[in-house]
DNA sequence: GCATAGCGCTGCATTTTATGCATCATTAAG
DNA sequence: CTTAATGATGCATAAAATGCAGCGCTATGC
């Protein structure tokens, strides 16, 4: 998009820092990259950086600006996946935000049943925490975010939500695997491992042992959930996760039971897009079957 | 903006129908617009007109892309009333759609109020039916929407909503005049002067008389509000409107009776904007101003 | 304290791009 | 069958963008 130049020339300074850097990227000479700056601020009818001596910043009309530059730009995609769809083509690129627990199965599931239908789509995948995802759909650095409890939900706008309970997870082997469900008085005279404290699960964790009068003190504690499940596998020691992160028939040496809801109310995992925005075709699509998939 | 010269080449040639009419309105030759046309459509991946004998109309993707340089140019319009804002200075043009009721006391009102602090912001106001309204949204054509019982709601985010009964209007002299309330079994003793029907009032009327198995027969029907309480004042008859329509003061001569809640429920007057939208500085603070005097 | 390296900016010749003019092919209307 | 529209195109010209070389400025480092 030739028009639209100047928009990539405006980034590109912005990420540099200064226009002959930016010169580099954008293989124009530093020169005319100057000029077609002071053009561009000449038009605007204001400065958009501030001048310093080791280079340039955006100034605020530029941090407004540069906002305008992602969200059209955003819409334009939009707008061409909406194009290629009429012709009955679905291409286009999805980036999704989503919590460590959609990592080991639910995801990788979804992504490729999606592309054994349009295999012209690709995807992003960031892990993003509960504050994290959200900010990542506010940059339109994701389209999609699925998260497990998110913090503001201020930019967020809801697609789907779907109810989680907390799981203990354990070796096989254990002595409480053969419960139908546990109360978390039972879990406590075990070795915990915890996910660490940004997690939703640890949170949901922390309020529920503050209503018993009791503090978590984990055996492990790990920004990791594969650690999790694979120190509860190998000892004797009870981990949590949510369903949507875990798979019986994939682990049987290990046992998944659920804490009763008195003790644990466990929490949604939503799946949302930033406040106001119209998803690209292939976003959208996904994010149906996304949803349907959670339903199920 | 010179680089978004494109998108006003091609409105023009959507508005006219022609690439040689256009031309004139875009001060270009049609050769040269033509190359422009093709070379976007070249950028764009896909044709965005139909070539007929007789001119070009806009295709399917043309229709996608017209809404996004809409959108596109809305957003821009806010960007540069934020970056003003950002100054001090207000500066902008504001564009209302809104019910007949708001023309004669209220919108004048807050709009001399408005222009009194900020004389550099203008205002086009549009009256719109409860469903055009909308749909001006919808188009861009208008940032705000003041309607009294809007149709859809489906493209529209409120901003503020107020109850307003429905009062009836009569001279002075009426026999009815001096009462506190009015049943509405009373009005239809005498000659009524309804709205036409695609009015919110007098949809609400046409409600309340089908419970009372009664069918409205008016004497005078008209699409002007100005009508209703012209025809009222001069005579026996009796018509309808709601409080934001309504000045005491300004019609010593009028008498205006609110009709009991037990039989015309009353509707709300909605302001709001374009889901999703982020108005511009003017706008939204207008928006507010409105706000507050609905409250008052 | 002074040289240096990096910065944004600018005059000028050059290249690239856009425009205007004249004209063609096509088609619906009279 | 003519006519009067339409969009498209070749070509000379006008306009705009670019590259090069160099200027003035300022924080940094010896």
């Amino acid at each position: 998009m030739r028009h639209l130049l100047i928009y990539d020339m405006i980034e590109a300074v912005h990420r540099s820092g200064s226009i002959r850097k930016a010169a580099e990227d954008t293989n124009i000479t530093a020169s005319a990259l100057n000029r077609r700056i002071q053009a561009f601020e000449e038009e605007f009818g204001s400065e958009v950086f501030e001048r310093l001596p080791r280079g340039m910043r955006l100034n605020p009309a530029g941090e407004l600006l540069l906002h305008h530059i992602r969200l059209q730009r955003q819409d334009m995609a939009r707008v061409h996946s909406q194009v290629a769809d009429l012709s009955g083509i679905r291409r286009g690129h999805v980036k999704i935000a989503c919590s460590q627990a959609l990592l080991p199965y639910f995801l990788p599931r979804e992504i490729s049943k999606y592309r054994a239908e349009f295999p012209d789509v690709t995807f992003t995948v960031n892990v993003r925490d509960r504050i994290q995802a959200e900010r990542d759909l506010v940059n339109f650095e994701s389209d999609l975010a699925l998260v497990f409890e998110p913090a503001h939900m201020v930019d967020f706008e809801v697609l789907y939500a779907v109810h989680q309970p907390v799981m203990a997870v354990m070796s096989a082997a254990h002595p409480l695997s053969s419960r139908k469900t546990l109360r978390l008085r039972d879990c406590l005279e075990y070795d915990l491992v915890l996910p660490a404290s940004q997690f939703g699960v640890r949170v949901l964790l922390d309020q529920s042992a503050a209503r018993l009068d009791r503090k978590l003190e984990p055996a492990l504690e790990t920004d990791s959930f594969d650690m999790v499940r694979h120190f509860a596998a190998y000892g004797q020691g009870i981990g949590f996760q949510i369903p949507v992160g875990l798979n019986a028939l994939a682990r049987p040496d290990m046992a998944f039971v659920p804490i009763s809801e008195r003790d644990v109310a466990g929490g949604q995992l939503y799946l949302g897009h930033l406040r106001g925005r119209t998803l690209p075709v292939a976003a959208l699509k996904f994010a149906q079957q996304v949803a349907t998939a959670l339903t199920a």
